[in-house]
RNA sequence: GGGGCCGUAGUUAAGUCGGUUAUAACGCUGGCCUGUCAAGCCAGAGGGCGCGGGUUCGAGUCCCGUCGGCCCCGCCA
C-alpha cells in the first residue's frame, strides 16, 4: 500500500464524485481485455465498480492490469469520470460512472479459485464450506452477514432503550440432564468432572431476575448436542431477555415491539399485535404447535359424525378414545395414483397405520371406503369439511397425537406441492396455554413441554399432582411461517411449586438439590414474578433473508455431521492432552482420511 | 439408530442395454482485439470417474463394503 490509503468503497463513486481523484482497494472481480482498452471489474464488500486502463495511460499501468488476474487484491488512484454516453451499465448502482486508473499497485495476487465469485454460481456445499472463506466473498452471503449485524444492532439498541441491561453469562457451566444433551468440557483441574456448555442461559438469567437486574438481556451462543437439521445447528445463537415483575402479557407485548424493530432493519413495518392461538387450537385446527398460518387446509374433526360408522378404524379410533379427523383439498380430486401412494408414504412415516382417502366426482364418492360409509355420514363429512365436487379428503383415525401429526404433515406436504403457501409474506402467531407436561413412553414418566421452570397457570395449580396432564403451562411460543422463532414462558418463582414440579417430573429430592440446589436456594431469598422469552436469531435471519437452510446465514456452520468442512474440527488430540484431562479414549476411533474435497 | 437423494476435469453437468482414445459448458493458459460489463474470436492444457474389493474377456456403468455431502424420521426441556 505503501503511503496511499483508501478514499472511498468501491460501491459508492456516482455521478456527483465526477472530476474527484479517489484511491480505491479491492479484488479484482472479472478482466476484460481489449487489447487496447482493459476494463477491471473491482469489488470490495460495499459492491462493484469498473476501472478503466487505457494504453496511452502513465506508469505502465496498462501492462500491470494485463497482468492481473481474479480475486487479485489492487489499489489503485484515479479519477472518476462519466461514463461515454451509451455505455452506462444499468445494473450497477455505480455504472454512470468509471475510474480513469493513473496508478496501480497490486497488493498481493492470488491463485485460481476452486469456483468463481458469484451470487448465482451453483456450487457444491461441501466445496463452498470447505473454502468459506471465498464463499464468503459472494456478496449475497455479505449481504446476509450484514443484515444479521444490523438485526443484532437493532436489538441491542431497542432492548436498551427499554431498560434491558446486557450481562454476559457463563460459557463453562453445569450440566442439567433435563432437555437436550450437553457438550461437555472437562476440568483439568478436577479429574473426573465436567463443565457443560449452557443448552440457554436459563437459569443465569432468573438468578439475574433474583438478584434484582429487573430486565436482562444478551444475544448469546447456546449448545445442544443433537441431530443436525436444516433449520438447527449445534451451535446457536438466541436473543434472550427475562424481566421481573410481569406476566404473559408485559412479557408479548415489550417482545412484539423487538420483532417490529428487528423486520425494520429489512424494511418491513409489521403491525402488532400478533394473532393469538391456543396450544389446543393450534394442534387442533393445523395438527401442530408451530402453525404455518398463511393457508387453509384445516383440519376438521368429526371423531362424532363417524364414532358409528362402518368402517371400522373409524369407529374404532372413537372408541378407543381417539379421534376421526379430515382435511379437506380442493381441486385434490385430479390426484394421481401415485399422488396418493405418496402422500401415504407421509402419512405413515409419521405414525399412521394408512392413508383413508375419498374423491368427490361425478359420479360420487370415489373411495375404497366409500362403501362402508351411509348416506348421513357422508353429508355430515360433506358439511363439516366443505367438500365439493373435485375435492379430495384426507383422513386421519388414530390417537389424537398421531391424527393430528399425520394430518398437520400432510397438510404442510400438499400446501407445498399445490403452491398454497404464499412468499413474501409474514405470518406471526402466538401459541399459548401449552400443557405443562407431556408422557413419555419410552422413560415412563412425566416431561416438560417446554421446561422445568415454567410456571403453571394459577387455576391449575391444584391439578398439579392429580391430573397432571391437564395443567397448563405459562408458556408462549411465536412462531412466523410455521417456524418457531421464539419461545418463552412466566417462571416458577415460589420454592415450593418448583419442588411439586421437579417432584412430577420423577426428580427426586436429593437429586433436585444436587442439580439445582443453587436455583431452589435462591428461589427462598426474595425472588420477584419474572418470565421471559428466547428468540432464534438465526432462524429469524434465514427466514428474512429467504434462505434454504440456517447455514446460509451463519458466517461458519457445521455440516449435517457436526464437524467444519474449513477447520476439519473436530479432531484427534495428542495423548499428552488427553493425559492431562484424566481421559481415556474407550473405543478407537475409526481414522478416518478425508477421500474428498481439497 | 433408521429412510431417501447424491459423489465423473478447477466448477456445473451428460455419459443409452457393461464395449474403441470418457463428452460439453464455464473457468484456466496462450494469441488477436480501443467501449466492454456473462466482452468477442482463435488455439491449447486439465480428469480415468470419492475410496477399497468383487463379478466379467471387458466396469462411471453391475454387486458388496466404506468415506463424504444434503433432506427427513427418531432426537432437539
Amino acid at each position: 500500500m505503501g503511503s496511499w490509503r483508501r478514499t472511498s468503497y468501491c460501491g459508492e463513486p456516482a455521478s456527483a464524485d465526477i472530476g474527484k481523484k479517489i484511491c480505491l482497494m479491492g479484488w479484482v472481480q472479472r478482466r476484460r481485455d481489449h487489447g487496447g482498452l482493459i476494463f477491471i471489474d473491482l469489488r470490495d464488500r460495499a459492491g462493484i465498480i469498473q476501472l478503466v486502463f487505457s494504453p496511452e495511460s502513465l506508469n505502465n499501468v496498462h501492462a500491470k492490469a494485463h497482468d492481473l488476474r481474479n480475486e487479485f487484491v489492487v489499489a489503485v488512484e484515479g479519477l472518476v469520470r462519466k461514463r461515454p454516453d451509451g455505455t452506462e451499465n444499468q445494473n450497477l448502482p455505480t455504472g454512470q460512472v468509471e475510474i480513469e486508473v493513473h496508478e496501480i499497485r497490486v497488493l498481493n495476487d492470488s491463485e485460481t479459485l476452486p469456483f468463481m465469485i458469484e451470487d448465482d454460481s451453483d456450487v457444491a456445499e461441501t466445496t463452498r464450506l470447505t473454502y468459506r472463506y471465498l464463499d464468503l466473498r459472494r456478496p449475497a452471503l455479505q449481504k446476509k452477514l450484514m443484515l444479521r449485524h444490523k438485526v443484532a444492532m437493532a436489538t441491542r439498541n431497542y432492548l436498551a432503550e427499554n431498560g434491558f441491561i446486557e450481562v454476559e453469562t457463563p460459557v463453562l457451566t453445569k450440566s442439567t440432564p433435563e432437555g437436550a444433551r450437553d457438550f461437555l468440557v472437562p476440568s483439568r483441574l478436577n479429574a473426573g468432572h465436567f463443565f457443560a456448555l449452557p443448552q440457554s442461559p436459563q437459569l443465569f438469567k432468573q438468578i439475574l431476575m433474583i438478584s434484582g437486574f429487573d430486565r436482562y438481556f444478551q444475544v448469546v451462543k447456546c449448545f445442544r448436542d443433537e441431530d443436525l437439521r436444516a433449520d438447527r445447528q449445534p451451535e446457536f445463537t438466541q436473543i434472550d431477555a427475562e424481566m421481573s415483575f410481569v406476566d404473559r402479557e408485559d412479557v408479548i407485548s415489550v417482545m412484539e415491539g423487538l420483532v417490529v424493530r428487528m423486520f425494520n432493519e429489512t424494511g418491513v413495518k409489521l403491525n402488532p399485535p400478533f394473532p393469538r392461538l391456543t396450544y389446543a387450537e393450534a394442534v387442533g385446527r393445523f395438527g401442530v404447535d408451530n402453525p404455518d398460518v398463511r393457508f387453509g387446509l384445516e383440519l376438521k374433526d368429526l371423531t362424532r359424525d363417524l364414532s358409528g360408522s362402518g368402517f371400522k378404524v373409524f369407529a374404532d379410533a372413537a372408541a378407543k378414545g381417539g379421534v376421526v379427523k379430515a382435511i379437506c383439498v380442493p381441486g385434490g380430486g385430479a390426484f394421481s395414483r401415485k399422488d396418493l401412494d405418496d402422500l401415504t408414504e407421509v402419512a405413515v412415516s409419521f405414525g399412521a397405520k394408512g392413508l383413508a382417502w375419498v374423491k368427490i366426482t361425478d359420479e360420487g364418492w370415489q373411495s375404497p371406503i366409500a362403501k362402508f360409509l351411509s348416506d348421513a355420514e357422508k353429508d355430515a363429512i360433506a358439511k363439516a369439511t366443505g367438500a365439493v365436487k373435485g375435492d379430495l379428503l384426507l383422513f386421519g383415525a388414530d390417537k389424537a397425537a398421531i391424527a393430528n401429526t399425520v394430518l398437520g404433515r400432510l397438510r404442510l406436504n400438499i400446501g407445498n406441492r399445490l403452491g398454497l403457501i404464499p412468499k413474501d409474506v409474514l405470518n406471526f402467531v402466538w401459541v399459548t396455554d401449552f400443557p405443562m407436561f407431556e408422557y413419555d413412553e419410552a422413560e415412563k414418566r412425566h416431561v416438560a413441554v417446554h421446561h422445568p421452570f415454567t410456571s403453571p397457570m394459577d387455576e391449575d395449580l391444584d391439578k398439579l399432582e392429580s391430573a397432571p396432564l391437564t395443567v397448563r403451562a405459562k408458556a408462549y411460543d411465536l412462531v412466523l411461517n410455521g417456524s418457531e422463532i421464539g419461545g418463552g414462558s412466566i417462571r416458577i418463582h415460589r420454592s415450593d411449586v418448583q419442588s411439586r414440579v421437579f417432584e412430577m417430573l420423577g426428580i427426586k429430592s436429593d437429586e433436585a438439590h444436587s442439580r439445582f440446589g443453587f436455583l431452589l436456594d435462591a428461589l427462598k431469598f426474595g425472588t420477584p414474578p419474572h418470565g421471559g422469552i428466547a428468540f432464534g436469531l438465526d432462524r429469524v435471519l434465514s427466514i428474512m433473508t429467504a434462505s434454504d437452510s440456517i447455514r446460509d446465514v451463519i458466517a461458519f456452520p457445521k455440516t449435517q455431521k457436526g464437524t467444519d468442512l474449513m477447520t476439519d474440527a473436530p479432531s484427534v488430540v495428542d495423548q499428552k492432552q488427553l493425559d492431562e484431562l484424566f481421559i481415556r479414549v474407550a473405543k478407537k476411533q475409526s481414522v478416518a482420511p478425508s477421500s474428498t474435497g481439497a
